[in-house]
DNA sequence: CATGAATGAGGGTTCATTCAT
DNA sequence: TATGAATGAACCCTCATTCAT
């Protein structure tokens, strides 16, 4: 990845940005002669880089991945209550969905030892940010950053029949809805949460 | 699909069967084959019941967005105000999201006439449901029935690398808080709905 | 095999006969798009047939055994002594090597339960005939049945850079070097015989 | 090949190990990175010094002639009659049968204006050699040089379903009951030799 | 000179669809 | 009408060969 020459670099970001863009358009079955057209690469240097379709699923998520921790990091460095930074975070989750294809990504993923890191920190991260709403009397205590995993990979899947922008809307409008439910006054109880512990290979 | 004989209907019914199945476990790109073997028929009935990928995925479609509209009837027979109808709706949707495959499938299924009424009729009874929660001040004013469509659809997708139960639960949750959030003590505006209508191509 | 319809059978004959073919003359790992073609059927009808190369090398091999085992049955039968025995099973042998791919193949063929049945019956025989040589003073003491095998394997190598016919007249003056080479007379000791059990996978 | 640089020199051996190893393990189809990857080179220096695969074919070839000429020379240089002459020939000839690939190879070899003159040469002390023999009374008069070279070829095939050391010992044993089949004692006419001319291209 | 990245033709395999039984 | 055999287009992947570093 680093010791890469410079040509072989810019190729595999070439397709990696086609990927992404395809696995949302089409899924992950997607053929991957049409990610090597799109990135302007032959198919043989697709395969080069990325020995199966597994790996390159398991790259793009990774950098999907990275997107959300980094935005997550940015939304708490906004300042702001717990609150402020869940609505910033969501806002970002929202916006930048075309990279956080996360959400599409089956079982092998999640074998990947830098997957496993990256969702724990983003899991410890979240939790904090709970932990200060429900000191502060802002969030309700039985939501867990489980539940906002879910919301954000909820609200990031594609809806192929909608157009871009009226997908991105009603996704907004989703988000912000749910984070209003978040708050504590008149809730009543959720349902029981299961364990979701293999989701992050973290047993 | 009444004037057909007992053994033709029969064959027909595992057909949908086990298309719905397989549409679930690995999208609606499965082998037409794999769908024949698991109910137990021929490759050639199945054409002759259904001549392309399109047809069947129409019918399945179909019968998701008759369950659906089931449930929203079944909620509202249920009595209780607004708010219960639609806390009943969302768990039936959650409980019966196998047949929901409503929200799996792109847009040829748009552009069947049955569906397209199906959708009206669902669409006109969520506005009632609105109607009435505004005027009884329980529901936020800016909350529309596209709305509500979308999140039972966010809710209903697969998310395979979770087990079927943890994906209930977390699916169960996240709409709680969804609904919670539909209540208009102290919410801020909703960003702006765009046209959504070719949805359903009602243009 | 039995159960086929007749199309069908006609064309599992096409392709065994076209893989024989070409095995002997390009070896094992001919494209299976030629031998398909020569066979003169679809491409997917092959695969319907054999579900990978293996399975097909396999059914030619097993073919091969059961004309060697016909070549020495019918050689016993036409009586005489066990020396005019083994003339006439490589006069068959070096005749029919077309049908004798078996010397081409490699580890899989052995692991086939009908192959080494073929196998144990083929060396059954070949020891009855030595032993029958022995008892009369025709042979040496020390030759055995694997020899005889290996013997035959190296006879029905194809020399691709030799024309057919001058091949064939290599093979059989080498076959009659090599049985005039078995009687007893004035033999040296042969070196030892190494265990070849797993050549059968008899062990 | 001389004025080459030594650590040139020294990527050219390394490449005609490998090739040798890999052309008897895999045959001479084998994948040309494969033997890159083996001997330690990169691809590019491998073709720079072999331009295509038939040049590293006759370069491999041309060693097996060498080695088999050599072996025929120490054999006759080892003194004995005619006969100890070829039991040590081919004691020698099973011994080395790894580098004696020469019988694996097909038609593109023969081209080679050295290959060829190698093969005359060998053929010639072949020659000398039944002379001796026959004029002894030792050896059948009716043995050709051509097949001696080609019960060399069989008992150097590999033979890949067999551990090598039961190869050896098959390959030697019936070696062994060839040269004593070459006696005059009693034998049969042998088949008629078909013209083989062209195997060595001497037409 | 050595290296290894890029290319794309070609072979392996699957599967939608047609059609003979 | 039900079946499953046949077909071939399209996708997956490998590998010989060229060429930039």
């Amino acid at each position: 990845m680093t010791g890469l020459r410079a040509d072989a670099r810019r190729n595999r970001e070439k397709i990696l940005a086609a990927a992404r863009e395809l696995f949302r358009e089409q899924g992950t079955a997607v053929a991957l002669d049409d990610i090597a057209r799109r990135a302007e690469v032959g198919i043989g240097t697709l395969y080069r880089r990325f020995p199966d379709r597994d790996a390159l699923i398991t790259d793009v998520a990774l950098e999907g991945f990275e997107t959300g921790l980094a935005a997550l990091e940015a939304a708490r460095a906004a300042g702001g209550g717990p609150v402020a930074v869940l609505d910033e975070l969501f806002r970002r989750v929202v916006e930048q969905r075309d990279r956080l294809v996360m959400p599409l990504i089956g079982g092998p993923v999640v074998r990947d030892p830098r997957v496993r890191g990256l969702q724990r920190t983003i899991l410890g991260a979240l939790e904090e940010v709970l932990a200060e709403g429900r000191a502060a009397g802002v969030m309700r205590a039985d939501v867990t950053a489980f539940d906002l995993i879910g919301a954000a990979a909820m609200a990031c899947r594609p809806m192929p029949h909608l157009p871009r922008e009226a997908a991105g809307a009603l996704a907004a409008r989703h988000v912000a809805v749910y984070l209003h439910g978040l708050r504590p006054q008149g809730a009543l109880a959720l349902p029981d949460m299961v364990e979701v512990g293999e989701y992050l290979g973290l047993d």
